[in-house]
DNA sequence: TTGAAAGCGCTAACAT
DNA sequence: ATGTTAGCGCTTTCAA
């Protein structure tokens, strides 16, 4: 505030005199003032090359009387790569991917570098669209809940220019990217098989649409423990939701409202567990009573509501952690093959399923919380 | 993919051969191919200036053969402004903004911005670092919900550098800069009558940190609510909530769980309600016979459980809309005085009050698409 | 209508 | 250890 007049000084030899912003002082007023050429300002600033220990004090200090802030766009596009990472989730309002993203984002801030956040709302056309404006923008390295589709060029592109490229969430399988996921199959498995383990012999399965990888692996979880225990897999027991606002509640209201429901439900993400609670509630089907529910991914919600909610926990900040660490490794320079990591997931009983120990379980459990 | 070729042949001329990536032809090639000067190549593909619609057609096509793509570094680096509006909430976590994050997103987008989105997670220090950073890379426009705090001066220096900035959600009263906000005290005022109307005479409030402008604001309403029915306000009936992860629900039950327990209790957010509900459902309150609740925040939970939740639901997507707005006015040169966009509350009775109409209107309002 | 030239702010070769 | 020079890719005078 105080030395403005320092940075007003020397604009006036701009062309054109930009409206009324005012940039910070440059890397050349500062060796000026330090009395140094703008090379070795460069030098002491960044550290690196060779530069006295008096010099770097001089222009430090200099920096300092001229708030001197480094300027990233000249940066970026004199050394050809920015600094930042950026993290394209499927769909910003599940908060799963929230909570990725501030685990993610505390992994590489502590690298240096910034994360920037943009949705694709699972289409296809943003995720192209924002992966090449990213990649435009010299992105450092890039974190992708990919959509279903099966044109991946924007992705392969990526990769081709030797950007770090991690999947999460959801594998590619053809693609050779780091990648992280949990063991939806197994999950799911053990689920159901919890589910057929308490007497139930008609399990219904709600899910996004399948193309999501992720969502396919855990209906096939779903079908081994059918096939583990005995049962014939129902077609009809499936449903399927559109990608839309209350998708969840309609394909579960299609599942249980009709003659024949199932007596317990697989609900493959959280926002189906939303929509099977409604749906129930909207029938007066009483849990677990009358519909026994166990849902992937554990969530805030899983405790709040009464019945609690039996739920397939993932490890969802260690995703973002992993994630991170995966891709800070390749922008260190390693250069392995790509690495496919596999979480484990955790069966948490609650009372949506009938409980097993309803009550001393059914308090405790903080989401989040897993390992 | 088939001309790849192109791209690669032109690149000895770098000093120093990056690593493995290519990036895109440059306009200087585009202009070579198109035999004419990167000026005219740069007026052709940006239309602007004088050039002649022959001229325009050769250069498109040398473009679209070298599959040429601007580079936004040079680009913002050359005009001194970038092309993209950023986005900071307060806590991603809350669905809240991401609902807002998506609105946004679209009314940019459609005037050829990019969103990006940082979490400043509540937390004064990243906000000023990423305000910071998001002006040193030229931030077109600047979407915040501003932590708590008095220290203002990364703001202020935004909008003095001439930067349109938009707060959202949480006014600051001494700031002139455009914001969008609801009707917190009145929607408060109006949620905390509606209980004392069904007869509550101890009705508790339970909040996040009081230092938001927000939670202040429903305070007031809540106070407002009680002198207009003639209750005095009894600060023991107030619960303020750490910053943490269940802080809601650790609010709650210190509100609670006690021996002289309000009969009814008003959650400043939908974390806060969810942490009532979790705090009720511990103690085995039933609501709404023992317990009854009415939240600020409509969300897809409040129709998925049972009682169905009744809220004071705001326009979030709108808040969304009219923050873009507001911003992409000002980028188009518009110049008068701060506006601030006060939108309107709705309480939606459902079963968690009592209800008035519970079976009929319980099972409708589909959250979000309140106007 | 078009081209030549300069320069945004920074940094990396290549001197010295 | 430091300075000089050149140039990242783009746009915008200015002159033709």
């Amino acid at each position: 505030m105080s030395n403005e007049k320092h940075a007003g000084m020397p604009a006036g030899h701009h062309p054109e005199a930009r409206d009324g912003r005012r940039s910070s002082a440059t890397i050349r007023e500062v060796a000026v003032l330090a009395g140094v050429s703008p090379a070795t300002a460069a030098r002491a600033l960044n550290r690196y090359g060779s530069v006295s220990a008096a010099t770097i004090r001089k222009v430090s200090l200099a920096a300092d009387q001229l708030g001197y802030r480094t300027n990233p766009i000249a940066q970026a596009l004199r050394r050809g790569h920015a600094n930042y990472v950026g993290f394209l989730p499927g769909d910003l309002e599940n908060p799963f991917f929230a909570t990725v993203a501030r685990a993610l984002g505390d992994a590489v801030e502590e690298a240096g570098y910034t994360l920037t956040v943009s949705s694709s709302d699972e289409r296809l056309d943003r995720e192209q669209k924002i992966v090449d404006t990213l990649q435009a923008n010299l992105v450092s390295a890039l974190v992708v809940a990919p959509v279903p589709g099966h044109d991946r060029s924007h992705l392969t592109r990526l990769a081709a220019a030797g950007i770090p490229l991690v999947i999460v969430d959801r594998a590619i399988p053809g693609l050779a990217a780091d990648t992280v996921t949990v063991d939806n199959r197994g999950g799911a498995r053990a689920g159901v098989e919890h589910l057929l383990d308490r007497g139930h012999r008609r399990v219904g399965f709600v899910s996004d649409v399948l193309e999501i990888a992720s969502s396919q692996d855990r209906l096939q979880g779903y079908r081994d423990a059918l096939s583990a225990r005995g049962f014939v897999h129902d077609p009809d027991l499936q449903s399927v939701a559109q990608p839309s606002r209350d998708g969840g509640y309609r394909a579960a209201l299609a599942l249980l409202d009709r003659r024949d429901p199932p007596s317990a439900v697989f609900a493959a993400d959280n926002l189906m567990t939303l929509g099977v609670l409604r749906a129930a509630g909207e029938l007066g089907l009483r849990i677990p009573e009358e519909l026994s529910l166990v849902g992937f991914d554990d969530f805030d919600l899983a405790t709040a509501v009464r019945p609690t909610i039996t739920t397939v926990a993932q490890p969802v900040a260690e995703i973002g952690r992993r994630a991170g660490a995966l891709l800070l490794r390749r922008l260190e320079g390693w250069d392995g093959p790509a690495e496919h990591v596999n979480l484990p997931t955790r069966l948490i009983v609650r009372e949506s399923s009938g409980g097993e120990s309803a009550t001393s379980e059914g308090s405790g459990g903080r989401p989040g919380s897993a390992s």
